[in-house]
RNA sequence: GCCCCCAUCGUCUAGAGGCCUAGGACGCCACCCUUUCAAGGUGGAGAUCAGGGGUUCGAAUCCCCUUGGGGGCACCA
């Protein structure tokens, strides 16, 4: 039995994609569980679209995810690894040149001169003709005279593969034994372009001829298009691979996962506060389960319980609240260091966009996430949330809405006297030593005294000193923000009471 | 249009002929906890297993048909 060895092969003519990134995780846990070889290869012969900003994207994704690739080409200054490369197809010419010579020599290919202009005649006329699109073979069998003349006109012709007749079948790993006729795959397709590029599905089984790729491991979308990659490495007198086609990933209407509909980008979710270890788990969940009621795994675990047997027939909707509740699972299990480490750019962040609208603001550091932890933790669902949750701290001169200070059922006086008495009891309380549960016993003390209900008096003074209706536990916010500043607070809600019209 | 694939609660899924009057999770609702927001706990609604035929003593599980959905058919990958 020889190696395993699987790839994943992205192009870099867009950002890492979910679907791509699921594709690498199961050739991922499929290589770590079996002791075999997972591959990087670009897949970058689309020049027009092919940049270097997305393969740095690509790449960073991926690495962000924990997918590290035994053998893959050089990047950000880090060596190519492996001994089957370039793992870059542009650096791969000269194969798939001497490839396509050598198709060509055999006569198992042929060169096309057929215009653009004539290829979308014939598509239109077979459409008209209710047939379905394939190539009519014009070109198949010109005679040597012919070619000179096309030749001497300064055509500059394609590669076409000769793809016969007959059935092809295969054992598919997850959709069991498939069989298409090749009269379904359009006819003699173009491996080489009239500018000698060679094309996707050439360069895909060439290259996994060359790197020895034991096992084929991607999405549904390629099952129609395997049969002509089973010519293909026929044609190369190379073994054919195992394949497995994995379910779709799909938009909330079951159509294919589509930027258009979805969010895609692998990136736009780091930047919104999901972390790596939410993402691999919810992802692993597309489409495989592990057979018991677990649900909240690491990569190892993933690894430890992966099977190819295991994946799914069917497609899977992408369910953001899913990721989201998978996400709070995650955040709460990591230490308070690395939750700072994760979480501190998204507050510096959320306190930056404050400045940035003209409040006076200080920049938060790790030493004040850190002390905020404990009432912050089971509140973040994504790590940006930790901006919303205490961003007030850092603001110098927080600006409140008169209306927002006043309790439901409450009017703007007895607001103000609340606030006026609970300034008194936070002020005599805190001289001596400024800590929650003192805080709360006095002001707890002052609304039964007065027949306040605590809930409301709490909110007034909440509102007062954070600005907002929800926040962590306000004993622990007030002594977050201190003593100084709570007091400073309460003054200048009380100002703006005064101040404001009665309402 | 042609070819291929798929089909269990809204969603992710368990289920490999009897353990299923179908289990778990997300979401939703209620209650508990509670100063707000979360988190957590308890309970609930939610799938006649797409429909119809078979096979079998017995079918969500096997077979066929229908319906529905999806994917593929480029000098994109």
């Amino acid at each position: 039995m020889s190696a395993i060895r699987v790839r994943i092969a992205p192009s870099p003519t867009g950002p890492l994609h979910i679907g791509t990134a699921r594709t690498a995780l199961f050739n991922y846990l499929f290589a770590k569980r079996m002791g075999g070889t997972f591959i990087l290869r670009l897949e970058d012969t689309d020049e027009a679209r092919s940049t270097l900003e997305y393969e740095r994207d690509i790449l960073q994704g991926l690495h962000w995810l924990g997918l590290e690739w035994d053998e893959g080409p050089e990047v950000a200054g880090l060596p190519a690894r492996g001994a089957f490369g370039p793992y870059r197809q542009m650096e791969r010419l000269d194969r798939y040149r001497e490839a396509a010579d050598k198709l060509l020599a055999e006569d198992k290919a042929y060169h096309c001169y057929c215009t653009p202009e004539e290829l979308d005649a014939d598509r239109k006329a077979q459409e008209a003709d209710h047939q379905p699109p394939h190539y009519v073979g014009r070109c198949s069998h010109l005679s040597a005279a012919a070619r000179a003349d096309k030749e001497k006109a300064g055509v500059k012709p394609v590669v076409r593969f000769r793809v016969g007749e007959g059935v092809v079948a295969f054992d598919d790993i997850v959709r069991g034994h498939v069989e298409i006729d090749t009269k379904a795959l359009g006819g003699d397709l173009i491996i080489v372009r009239s500018n000698g590029t060679p094309l996707y599905h050439f360069t895909v089984c060439l290259d996994d001829v060359d790197m020895q790729i034991s096992h084929v491991i991607r999405g549904e979308d390629h099952l129609s298009n395997t049969p002509k990659h089973i010519l293909l490495f026929r044609a190369l007198g190379a073994p054919i691979p195992e394949f497995a086609h994995l379910p779709l990933i799909l938009n909330p209407d079951r159509t294919k996962m589509s930027k258009r509909k979805s969010q895609t980008a692998v990136a736009d979710y780091r930047a919104q506060g999901y972390i790596a270890e939410a993402f691999v788990n919810f992802l692993a969940l597309l489409g495989w389960a592990s057979g018991t009621e677990e649900e909240i795994f690491t990569l190892d675990e993933l690894i430890a319980r992966f099977s190819l047997e295991k994946v799914h027939q069917g497609g899977a909707v992408f369910d953001k609240e899913r990721l989201e509740w998978l996400n709070g699972q995650w955040i709460r299990r990591l230490s308070d260091d690395e939750l700072v480490e994760r979480a501190l750019p998204f507050l510096a962040n959320a306190v930056a966009a404050r400045g940035a609208a003209g409040e006076s603001v200080r920049t938060p550091n790790a030493e004040d996430l850190r002390a905020l932890m404990p009432i912050v933790r089971e509140r973040m669902p994504t790590l940006s949330g930790v901006g919303d949750m205490v961003d007030f701290l850092f603001v110098d001169d927080l600006r409140v809405e008169p209306d927002a200070l006043v309790p439901k059922k409450w009017d703007r006086a007895s607001t103000l006297t609340a606030l006026t008495e609970a300034r008194h009891v936070i002020a005599e309380t805190g001289k001596v030593s400024f800590e929650a549960e003192e805080l709360e016993a006095a002001l707890r003390q002052l609304a039964e005294g007065r027949g306040w209900k605590a809930g409301d008096l709490f909110m007034a003074i909440r509102v007062a000193v954070t600005g907002k209706t929800a926040t962590p536990p306000l004993f622990d916010t007030l002594v977050a923000l201190g003593y100084e500043r709570a007091l400073v607070r309460l003054d200048a809600a009380r100002e703006l009471l005064e101040a404001a019209p009665a309402g």
